[in-house]
DNA sequence: TTTTGAGTTGTTCGA
DNA sequence: GTCGAACAACTCAAA
């Protein structure tokens, strides 16, 4: 065969990508194809901090593309149509793609093989769904026993990453092509570089440095111990199986700090497949609750309490600091998310999908499969949820993951010269230092939007009801 | 088929 | 201040 199209999605990697390395092998030639589809670009859940991310990480593509003899084909429009005039174009005989596991894309993949030559494999998850089954061939729904399935499987080793190509011949005609847009205003404020070597780097960085402290660090809001890759594994600019050979890697020391945090973050990549895994089995997740007795929760849904929340201005300074973080980095601490997920769904009683697009529409690290996971769980809806009854509380939750409050302090300044022991709960400051701090409650910082005492004894007579 | 052990990440209360 | 129990049963997975 003459050449391949690749067809790039979700695996902006030259190296360790089986799509690729396939394309590279079963034809003479390699065209890489982007299409930007209108659907898609329209969604409801995409923001302007992920795309931005996206356009960039498409230009380091380009580049690195270029430097192996090759060049990126950008196009725009259904992708059916465009990957038809494309192997009319060119005379490709097949596409090659990493397949995607969520609804959407299920959809759209079968549209298209339905009509042209489309290749599938794997590489966004580390196990792909259909390989974790239970003995009886049904998918699993609950996390540890996944994890333990998952677990007994062949390892991917080193050996098995796939190389970077040094060359990638491309046929040389002239091929239309649109430029990638350039990266709106809005991102100069996302912490995130684009682009495969910035992720290795990351990785590096992440296993030398902050590995051995992971397991103890990990919750910490006020401290960098997390690997922040997760915009990276989001667009495929490092391939999970990289990052679980990179956490294996570092289980072979003889530190066992190191061995126990290495562990520990492999547990959090298997969770993610775990997630991809669940919405690849169960695409109703998307809409609903996975327990359907919970759809029947009466949400409040109050707009302004809503808004608030968005907004960071609810008056409880760990819930603020995280949605303020959101809105201007496009990414948030874990246990912040745990936190504010707690809050919008279990003291406003507002429906978990409201949470679930905001979070979509500003996360630079959006997976449709992680986000609808992690919300559904905090919201006690999903497979494997939390007991309804676990409610985390703001303030002890900020006294508990970021002591100091320098967390607090750093997103929302007006609490800046809070003292410590009222940083969490900056309402129960005698008026006379609230005075003295500067920060009257009020008119510097809001009182808190709801009670927290209250709505947790309300929310568990609401759940209580229909479960 | 039945039984048994277990289930990411919490909070509150009372001794 | 610390510690264990209660929260509330239910579903899942595997023997």
């Amino acid at each position: 065969m003459s050449t391949a199209i690749w067809w790039i999605r979700r695996d902006l990697r030259l190296a360790d990508n089986v799509a690729l390395s396939t394309a590279l092998a079963q034809a003479k030639q390699v065209l890489p194809v982007w299409i930007f589809d209108p659907v898609l670009l329209a969604s409801p859940y995409v923001g302007e901090k992920r795309l931005a991310f996206l356009l960039a990480g498409l230009r380091t593509l380009d580049q690195a593309l270029q430097a192996r003899g090759s060049r990126l084909i950008v196009r725009r429009g259904h992708p059916p149509a465009v990957l038809a005039q494309l192997l009319a174009e060119t005379g490709a005989g097949v596409i090659i793609a990493e397949e995607d596991y969520s609804p959407y894309a299920r959809r759209r993949d079968q549209a298209v093989a339905q009509a042209l030559p489309l290749r599938l494999v794997n590489g966004m998850a580390i196990q792909p769904p259909g390989r974790v089954l239970k003995a009886d061939g049904s998918p699993y729904t609950v996390f540890t026993p996944f994890s333990k399935a998952w677990h007994a499987l062949p390892r991917p080793r080193a050996a098995d990453l796939v190389p970077t190509p040094t060359h990638i011949p491309t046929p040389a005609g002239e091929l239309a092509s649109e430029l990638i847009p350039t990266t709106p205003q809005q991102a100069a404020a996302v912490p995130f570089m684009a682009g495969e070597a910035e992720a290795q780097r990351r990785l590096r960085y992440f296993i030398d440095q902050h590995i051995a402290a992971y397991a103890a660090n990990r919750d910490q809001m006020d401290i960098d111990g997390t690997s922040r890759l997760s915009p990276y594994l989001r667009f495929g600019m490092i391939s999970p199986r990289q990052a679980a050979v990179a956490a294996y890697g570092a289980m072979t020391t003889t530190i066992p700090e190191a061995r126990a945090g290495a562990a520990s973050w492999l547990n959090e990549l298997i969770w993610r497949d775990f997630y991809i895994h669940i919405l690849a089995h169960f695409p109703a997740v998307r809409r609903g609750s996975f327990r359907e007795k919970y759809d029947a929760i009466p949400w409040r849904n109050d707009e302004t309490q809503f808004a608030a929340w968005c907004s960071g201005q609810t008056g409880y300074p760990v819930v603020d600091a995280a949605m303020r973080q959101l809105a201007a980095t496009g990414w948030m601490h874990n246990r912040a998310r745990m936190i504010v997920a707690s809050f919008l769904t279990k003291d406003l009683l507002i429906d978990w999908r409201w949470g679930e697009r905001w979070f979509m529409r500003h996360l630079v690290d959006g997976d449709p499969a992680s986000n609808n996971g992690g919300w559904q769980w905090s919201a006690g809806t999903g497979t494997d949820a939390a007991p309804y009854f676990r409610i985390f509380n703001p303030v002890s939750q900020g006294a508990k993951f970021d002591p100091a409050g320098v967390y607090v302090r750093r997103w929302v300044p007006e609490l800046a010269r809070v003292p410590d022991q009222y940083i969490h709960a900056p309402w129960e400051m005698h008026p006379a230092v609230q005075q003295v701090t500067g920060c009257i409650i009020g008119r510097d910082y809001p009182p808190p939007i709801v009670d927290h005492r209250a709505v947790r004894s309300q929310t568990l007579a609401a759940y209580r009801a229909v479960a």
